[in-house]
DNA sequence: TGCAAAATAGCACGATCGTTCTATTTCTCT
DNA sequence: AGAGAAATAGAACGATCGTGCTATTTTGCA
């Protein structure tokens, strides 16, 4: 299992060249790499060319190509510096804040961040996942890691929520994760596609109703009149 | 504006073949942009191409092409098609059924079936949204206003429900179509790309869940504490 | 500074793409 | 049945795709 604290590609973390490993070709790795995330993030996962790529960047497509051995090669490349990235960006700064509700808003509010306003954006974990959801292959099991890694890590957060008595005891975090999972993918589609502008403000409403439920104390009957079929309608036509 | 109720594409729908109008090339049309819907919703409709298609319905790619003369035009063609379908099945029969909060529940409940058990499918609507959210042009149009004319049915719908009285006063019937929708895409999510079991039954309560706040009768407070900075941990460790 | 290795460029390949043009087949109607 | 129109096939085009092979340049280190 893939623990959501990583770091596959990078050799290490130093910043300063120390004497040996970070060669030239490393760091022209990472240019088109960048490069690679921008225009994923426009055209889709599938829709990153080599081509395309090696004219942003100013080099031969054989240049470009000799970086990944394959396109494939790439495009998982691809998800995986989208994964760090929206780890450094979502996951870990939220993890210095307390445990628990504080913790929650954080996250959402740094996820909400990500999907709607990004720069040259569009979140690669969303667009990947309608891309991939029926192509099987080794971009699609990547994919499908990062995204679970990030649900999981989600899920732990809701968890430990519980445990500080934040949330009523008989919340259940997944179904809780997939009612949020909900607002961030209506806030995607509805500032990206339909280029809503309230969308932004719209989730975080939800959210915060959401929140209101799922930190409400236990009611001694269910939570609200599951629809009655009384309560008649108080006016049968609306202009008299 | 559209209409939601509109037939752009055939003549008239009529079964027998009537003397005129139903010669040999609107029944092949109609099946290439059969095999066509099928495609897109595997592929996505930029994954569409011309020449699969002949090979799926054993034509040669210039027959097929001169149904369409060019390969925006058959992606559009699509979209009205997967539009007409979906009209037909999940907005139309809903129709039937009594306005407000009847109507609403099997609007949702044939929206939950078209998106997550379709035969061969995936939802174009959600697809493309994603393909297209960064890419201008008549296929992104079209799109557009198919979706569009579908939120906007949904609104009138939720908009009738609060004139029948069935929904609390204050209800903003676009907050609510939000929350909605956002429960379809992470169906459409947990069902397609995580491939989750339970998706189906997660979206089911997340509207209940959702229907029980919005027919509550309007409180004299807002309707949940807020989250009062109180309430402190139960227990700072969970196993003792 | 010079040498080995790494990085990059250049070119060519087969495949597939959308599209055009021209035959040829098939339908429709008198 | 035969004329005319519609539908389909076939071949070819330029473009772009991913990829392999072979030079050439650039880099890191003795």
């Amino acid at each position: 299992m893939i623990d959501y604290t990583d770091a596959i590609d990078e050799p290490s973390p130093d910043a300063t060249p120390s004497p040996k490993p970070l060669m030239k070709g490393r760091q022209t790795r990472a240019t088109i790499l960048d490069a690679a995330l921008a225009l994923a993030s426009h055209m889709g996962l599938e829709g990153l060319s080599i081509g395309a790529l090696a004219e942003v960047t100013q080099m031969s497509k054989s240049g470009v190509f000799a970086h990944f051995g394959s396109r494939e090669e790439l495009q998982i490349s691809v998800v995986r510096e989208y994964h760090r990235k929206f780890e450094a960006e979502v996951f870990r700064p939220s993890m210095r804040t307390g445990r628990g509700l504080p913790r929650l808003r954080v996250l959402f509010e740094r996820w909400v961040k990500r999907v709607s306003v990004e720069i040259d954006s569009g979140c690669i974990y969303i667009s990947g996942a309608v891309e991939f959801d029926d192509r099987p292959g080794p971009v699609r099991d990547a994919l499908l890691a990062m995204v679970q890694a990030w649900h999981e890590a989600l899920e732990r957060a809701i968890l430990i929520a519980m445990e500080e008595g934040h949330l009523r005891a008989d919340t259940d975090p997944q179904q809780m994760l997939f009612e949020v999972h909900g607002l961030i993918l209506a806030l995607h589609h509805d500032a990206r596609f339909l280029r809503r502008l309230g969308a932004l403000e719209r989730a975080r409403a939800a959210f915060e109703r959401l929140l209101a439920f799922y930190t409400a104390p236990l009611p001694e009957v269910p939570p609200a009149p599951i629809l009655p079929p009384a309560r008649r309608k108080r006016a049968s036509s609306s202009t008299p």
